[in-house]
DNA sequence: GTGAAAGCGCTAACAC
DNA sequence: GTGTTAGCGCTTTCAC
C-alpha cells in the first residue's frame, strides 16, 4: 500500500507515534530526532493515508458543492471560486448534481454521500423550507442561492428582489412599458424565480403599471432555449413587449437570439437584462445588460462559512449573508455603438 | 461515529461478517438471516464507513478529472457527461484544476492527491511526452484531449488533424481563399494547437494555397477575448482574410463578436468555424458553424477505460481511441436565413 | 521527549 | 451458511 507511518518509524529508529508528531507538530519533538525523521519521510517518500486518518479522527478533508448543473455557466463559475478557496483551507471540493430535482436535493441534504464529506454547500432549486428544517443529517451544512430563506444555516445569497428592482428600474427608465418577464416556473416552489418576479411586479407597481399577467412566460426550465421560446410565444401577443426582462442570461441569450430570427431589433424594437452576468454576455450580439452577483465572492464565503463550522471558529447563530450584486449595463438595453 | 456494522449485528443477532456479506453481496446468506439484517440496517439508519472500506481494500471510489478550467464550457460538457458516467458504476469524481499550467499537471499526474483516489483523468494542455514517461505514480491514468500521443495510457480524442482539414474544406468550397487560423499557441508544447494548425496547413496545400503565416494569429489563451483581439489584428493586415478557422469556440465567438464591432457582415465579409460544438454557439448571433466532437461520449469513454484498468477487466495495451465528430454547418458560413 | 498499544470500521481468510 | 479474528494506517491516551 505504499509507505506507511511505521515504515518511516523503523527507518528512523523511533515509535510510530513519534513519527506522527513531526507530521502533525501536536506534540514536541527533540530537533535531532525531528531530524531523522524528516530525513526518512524525504527518502522514502511518505505521504500520510487520508482514509487511515479519517477512520481515526471522523475528517476526509472533503467538503461537497451540490449545484443543479455545471453546463450552466453560473454555476461553473461559482465551483470555480469555492474550489479555489477551499484548496487554500487544505480542503478539496466534491461536486454534486442535483439535476434541479427535488429528490435528489433532498437525498443530498440528508447526508447521501456523509461518509465522504465533512460538509456541504448546497444551492437548491426545488427543495421547500420545510425540507431543510426537517433535515436530521449532522453534516453541517452551507446554503448558496435564492432556494430557501429562514433556516437555520448559513445562507449566502443576493437580494434578488432589490437586484430584480434595479433591473425594472433601468428599463422603466429607458421609457420601457410593456416590460415581460421570462422565466416564471410553474412550480411555485422554484423559489429564485418567485422573488425575481416580485421583485418584477413590485417595480411595476412603484412606477404605475398594471401587472399583466400575460406577460408573464413560465418556462420549464432556465437554458437558452426557454428564452427563445419564450419571446417566440410573446412576440405572438396581440400587444407585443417592448423589453425583456429575463430570470437569468441564458433565458436572455436565447431571447436575442430569437429576436434576431424574428427579424426584431435589440434594443430599438426590443430591449433585453438578463441576470447572473456569465461571460457569454459580455461577447453575445448585441452585448447583454444584466444583473451582476458576486459570484466569486458567493463562491468564497460559502467555503469559509462551512470551514469556519467544521473547526469551530464559527459559532454564531447561522446567518443571511448578503452579497453585493450591481446592474451591468451593455448593448441589449443601450444601443450598439458606432461601428468602426 | 454513526452506525457500524457491529451495531447492526448485534442488533440482527449475527455476526459482523454476516452483515458485511448482507451489504457487500460477496457470499450468500441466507434469505432469513438476510431479511432481519436488512431490517436492523433500516432501523439504524446504517450507511458504510468509506474510510474504514478503503483502509481495508485501498479503494477509495473516487476519481479524479483533471481539466484546464471549468469556465470552459467545453470542459463543463465534458466534466458533465464523466461525472454522470461514473456514477453509473458507483464511482465518485473529484474535479481538480490544472489552469493549463505545466507545472500543475506535472503534480496532479505525479500523484499530488494519489491517497485520495484510485485512478486519474487528465486531459493535459501542456504537458510533455516526455513529462509522461516518466510518471512514476502507479495511479492508473487516462488521457483524454489532444495534449499527448504515444504513451503508455489510454487515450481518448478525436482525429484533430482530420477534423481541421473538414472544416477548412468546408470553407474553401464556400469559395473563401484567404483562411485565418486564430488561436495558435507560441508555447510549441500546446499540443491541440499544433495539430489543429497541422490540419490547416495540410488543407491549405491540399488545395493548391500558399502558407500565409500572417494569417496565423497566436493568442496568449483561448478565451472570447483572444479570438476578438485577433481578429481586429487581421482586419488591420493590408490583405484581410474572407474566413476564419478558429482554434476553439470560444475564440470563434470573440472573432462573432469583434466583427460586429468592426462593422463587418458575418458570413459575407467574413466567414467563421469553430471548433468543440459548445452551446453558446448554437444560440450566438449568428450562429457558429463548428466541428462537434462527441464529448458525453469522451466523457464516457475515459471514465469506462479508467475504472476497466481498475477493476481489472481492461487488461489490453493502451489504446489510442478515437471519438467521432461532425462538421455542423450553421449561420456563420452559410449565412442567416430569411427573418420571419 | 518518547514509546506501547488500543481501537476507529471494515473485509477476507480461516474455521466450523 | 455463519462466526471469529487479524490487520489496513493512523491518532491519542497512558506510561515512563
Amino acid at each position: 500500500m505504499g509507505v506507511s507511518l511505521k515504515d518511516i518509524a523503523k527507518r528512523a529508529g523511533v515509535s510510530v507515534a513519534t513519527v506522527s508528531n513531526v507530521v502533525n507538530g501536536y506534540r514536541p519533538v527533540a530537533e535531532a530526532t525531528r531530524e531523522r525523521v524528516r530525513q526518512a519521510i524525504d527518502e522514502l517518500g511518505y505521504s500520510p493515508n487520508l482514509s487511515a486518518r479519517h477512520l481515526r479522527n471522523g475528517r476526509t478533508g472533503i467538503i461537497a458543492l451540490a449545484i443543479p448543473e455545471l453546463n450552466n455557466p453560473y454555476f461553473a463559475e461559482l465551483a470555480d471560486a469555492a474550489i479555489r478557496e477551499a484548496g487554500l483551507h487544505g480542503y478539496t471540493v466534491l461536486l454534486d448534481y442535483t439535476d434541479g430535482d427535488r429528490e435528489k436535493e433532498l437525498l443530498v441534504s440528508q447526508g447521501f454521500r456523509a461518509q465522504v464529506i465533512d460538509g456541504l454547500i448546497l444551492s437548491p432549486v426545488q427543495l421547500r423550507r420545510a425540507d431543510v428544517l426537517s433535515r436530521t443529517s449532522e453534516t453541517p451544512m452551507v446554503l448558496v442561492g435564492e432556494g430557501v430563506y429562514n433556516v437555520p444555516y448559513d445562507h449566502i445569497a443576493i437580494d434578488n428582489v432589490a437586484a430584480s428592482v434595479a433591473a425594472m428600474t433601468h428599463l422603466l427608465g429607458l421609457g420601457r412599458r410593456r416590460i415581460a418577464f421570462v422565466g416564471a416556473q410553474s412550480d411555485v416552489n422554484r423559489q429564485p424565480a418567485q422573488l425575481r418576479l416580485l421583485g418584477y411586479q413590485e417595480a411595476l407597481s412603484g412606477a404605475g403599471l398594471s401587472y399583466d399577467p400575460g406577460l408573464v412566460v413560465t418556462t420549464d426550465y432556465f437554458g437558452r432555449s426557454d428564452g427563445a421560446a419564450g419571446l417566440r410565444r410573446l412576440m405572438a401577443l396581440p400587444e407585443p413587449p417592448d423589453a425583456v426582462f429575463a430570470y437569468n442570461d441564458l433565458i436572455a441569450i436565447g431571447v436575442l437570439r430569437a429576436a434576431v430570427e424574428l427579424g426584431l431589433r435589440v434594443p430599438d424594437d426590443i430591449a433585453v437584462v438578463g441576470f447572473d452576468d456569465i461571460d457569454e454576455g459580455r461577447y453575445s450580439n448585441p452585448t447583454l445588460t444584466t444583473i451582476s452577483p458576486d459570484k466569486a465572492d458567493i463562491g468564497r464565503r460559502a467555503v469559509a462559512a462551512l470551514i469556519g463550522r467544521l473547526d469551530g471558529s464559527r459559532e454564531a447563530e447561522p446567518e443571511e449573508v448578503q452579497v453585493p450584486f450591481e446592474l451591468v449595463t451593455r448593448e441589449s438595453t443601450l444601443g450598439h455603438p458606432e461601428p468602426g
